[in-house]
DNA sequence: ATAACTAACTTAACACCGTTAAGTATAATC
DNA sequence: GATTATACTTAACGGTGTTAAGTTAGTTAT
């Protein structure tokens, strides 16, 4: 037993090196140029040798890309105990840029690279971390509206409102689209992006109050 | 002199072939999944022969960068007769995601693709239709604060913000990231896409009234 | 103890990719 | 008619993801 439990834990412990690497190797280069062939060297094996613990490229992708939603929702849950919904709600949004700018690379396997999304699309179970790191950010946005914001609007909706306007700010600057305006200063873009989300939210409660 | 000028035009004539082939291309399958290969043998000549044509793979990016820019404009150009600035603004927003869903992957190749953005960024030619779009929506949102609307905030970070809105939007819808958001209508998502982001420009302008 | 089997890994190869050096055939020029 | 320039092609280089077949060591069965 003993015997047949460490060859287990073994083989376990190459499929984290091999994740392990892929994942610096992709923080580093970005996933397109990142080839099978560099995370074998990295981790002293050959190349094939990958194909017996992961599917093919894509296979690793998707590992990584839970990996990822569980990050973010390590982001999100320092933020559970902000009472205020609107408060905490604003606090999503600084702390998504944060993670995003972050980890640019990680963020672009999640949200940009195009690559098996589609077939990944299929799985519930990779997308569990991604729902749940969602469901986080409805669930602040129903209380808002409890508590007289978004008047009249659907939360799934505001949530995904809310959502895809981080999310531009994040993808223009992760794939270099920002430089057409000058006048952004582009080091302090995650404050400046946090106070022009955080302004427009503001301006959208008063006019309901 | 007739005979070179005509040799002169076949030369433009096969260029434009040229990138006649691979618009389509990339139109069909994307930038990454075309090869120089593909397009050779689509325009029936040799792979080596492009290189006589265009310095490499991105070279040929960036002409159709450019007139992915040249046609955003066109779909702008339609709305410049608009008097009201804020109405224009809203139809910009409309045009630009109609633009962006009737042009999926030209839009990929403009504001989301990786590849050779970086080179590009130098050569300011590159970015004067797109400079030139976002001028536009400035433009526009110039006219908008002058009449009281945007009260107290920057023009082009306005303009930055309106624009990552809708392109959050896009590049969600685009690269498929918006399955996690179960009560979206995919297939209706540029109209309610349009309503949202009016939506919220509305709230915005009724909070400084 | 030896034979058969299994697990973990590697070597070699396939078909593709972007790109380049060298070669060819045709047309223009001297 | 010889030379030179133009337009194009062939063949190759080093890379990619992926797979079929081979190897080597360890386990099990007789």
């Amino acid at each position: 037993m003993t015997i047949s439990t460490r060859k287990e834990r073994q083989k376990e412990e190459l499929r984290g090196k091999i994740l392990q690497a892929a994942k610096e190797l992709f923080m580093q280069k970005g996933f397109e140029d990142t080839s099978i062939r560099n995370i074998a060297e990295k981790i002293e094996y050959s190349p094939t040798t990958i194909y017996l613990y992961f599917k093919d490229k894509d296979d690793i992708f998707c590992e990584l890309h839970k990996e990822g939603f569980k990050l973010l929702n390590q982001y999100f849950r320092s933020l559970a105990h902000v009472s205020d919904p609107f408060e905490r709600l604003k606090a999503i949004n600084k702390a998504y840029i944060t993670f995003a700018l972050e980890n640019g690379e990680l963020y672009d396997l999640m949200f940009i690279i195009r690559s098996p999304i589609n077939s990944i699309a299929k799985d519930d179970s990779d997308w569990e971390e991604g729902k749940r790191a969602f469901a986080f950010l409805t669930e602040t946005i129903k209380e808002c509206i409890a508590k007289g914001y978004f008047e009249n609007m659907q939360p799934d909706i505001v949530a995904f409102t809310v959502w895809s306007m981080v999310h531009g700010i994040v993808s223009l600057e992760i794939r270099n689209r920002c430089s057409v305006v000058e006048s952004l200063n582009q080091k302090d873009l995650a404050r400046q992006a946090s106070e022009m989300i955080n302004e427009i939210l503001d301006r959208m409660h008063k006019s309901v109050q």
